[in-house]
DNA sequence: AGATTTCTTCACGCCGCCCTCACACCTGCT
DNA sequence: AGCAGGTGTGAGGGCGGCGTGAAGAAATCT
């Protein structure tokens, strides 16, 4: 379920555009100024913005500059403005997308589709796992399960930390020693065997049919 | 310097386009149907797209979906069409853009900025191959077919990457060996036949008769 | 200093991967 | 036909990597 940032002065527009998006099962975050925009777009983390030219304060350009200095959040532009410069302006600002309106609403919806589908390679840096009922906060050093908190050792964090960096892709054991236990051992697996031994006893559900941490 | 592939059947519109964008210091490769399309693609590795809808041969949404099968390249769609459908489906096929002529020179190369700009930054070295209903994701290590998920050894996944990275031409007995196995046994094939018979065995349709895998 | 937690080491069983082998097949050539 | 080179196939077995429990070092806490 993605998260939609609408930016956007016109409660009218807003509310059209609240119901379109929920209708295709987004969830919404509303913003009506710059200023909230950008609040609102680092506490809430959103999957994209959709973002109106002509706010009141400030220009929405300076919005989309400001975030894009610090996330890769993509960004699609709604403007009634036709003219040229205001587009090519906010595509180089850092703009993923720009429609006009009037819009049509199979269009708007299919542009997002288009800008949520390429992000999902390149997520941005968190520091909060997630996997089935389990969260695990890497920067706290928390771990909490289903029946409570879960004590993980220094050496546990540092190798979920790693794994964590390269989520879902395969790392190889060599990988692991370099960045955990250093270049001397990179060719000791025994203690990074009974490691991971016991995240999965702590982490998994099941341990011995590991889900996780294959 | 970035290198486009134009594929537009319209001598004249393709010569207005290489005009502008050669202006811009982009190089330019061309194709006038969604066969060459392909074939340019795969063999100049361009680092984006710009396609025009309503090729001659075949529907250039083909060419987005049989492109976007095996490579993450930005493709901007440029059409006369206005029509809605066209638009979403061209989105959904795979496209990350979309212009309609009669189209602003300005737009257009900002448009191809901001598609360029998003790659440059988010560009994962996913390598998925797809061939019929079979999807396989060589850095992930995963394969998935009609029936869920398909377990393929190390050794099948070398072979297979093997193969992937010489998509569509012959690749010799000797080299396969030469960079699987290692340069000692360039003239045992036995192990590789094995091999390639287990991977036909878990890939092919009817392994019997393979379509994939030749 | 003792207690406690954390990390490493070790030995052993198991499983799956890969190799090997023998044989059937196919295609072209003599 | 017979032969020769290359390829597809089923089965068996060696072997290395992985998981595991426990116990010994090392580090950290109090």
């Amino acid at each position: 379920m993605h998260q939609v940032l609408i930016i956007e002065d016109d409660p009218a527009i807003r509310q059209v555009l609240r119901v379109l998006l929920e209708a295709e099962n987004y969830r919404c975050i509303e913003a009506d100024t710059a200023l909230r925009a950008e609040i609102e777009a680092r506490s809430h983390k959103p999957d994209v913005l959709l973002i109106d030219l002509g706010l009141p304060d400030g220009d929405g350009l300076t919005v989309i500059r400001r975030v894009r200095a610090w996330s890769p959040v993509p960004i699609v532009v709604l403007s009634a403005r036709t003219m040229e410069e205001q587009k090519v302006a906010a595509l180089d600002a850092g703009a993923d997308d720009y429609v006009t309106k009037p819009f049509s609403a199979p269009e708007l919806l299919a542009r997002l589709r288009a800008a949520l589908r390429r992000h999902v390679s390149g997520s941005a840096p968190t520091s909060l796992l997630q996997f089935g009922s389990l969260r695990v906060d890497l920067a706290r050093r928390e771990a909490r399960g289903p029946e409570g908190e879960i004590h993980l050792t220094p050496l546990e964090f540092r190798v979920l930390g790693c794994l964590a960096r390269h989520l879902g892709a395969i790392v190889m054991q060599r990988q692991l020693l370099r960045e955990v236990w250093g270049p001397e051992r990179l060719d000791d697996s025994r203690s990074l065997r009974v490691c991971i031994k016991n995240l999965r006893s702590k982490l998994e559900p099941d341990p011995r049919q590991p889900r996780y941490l294959i």
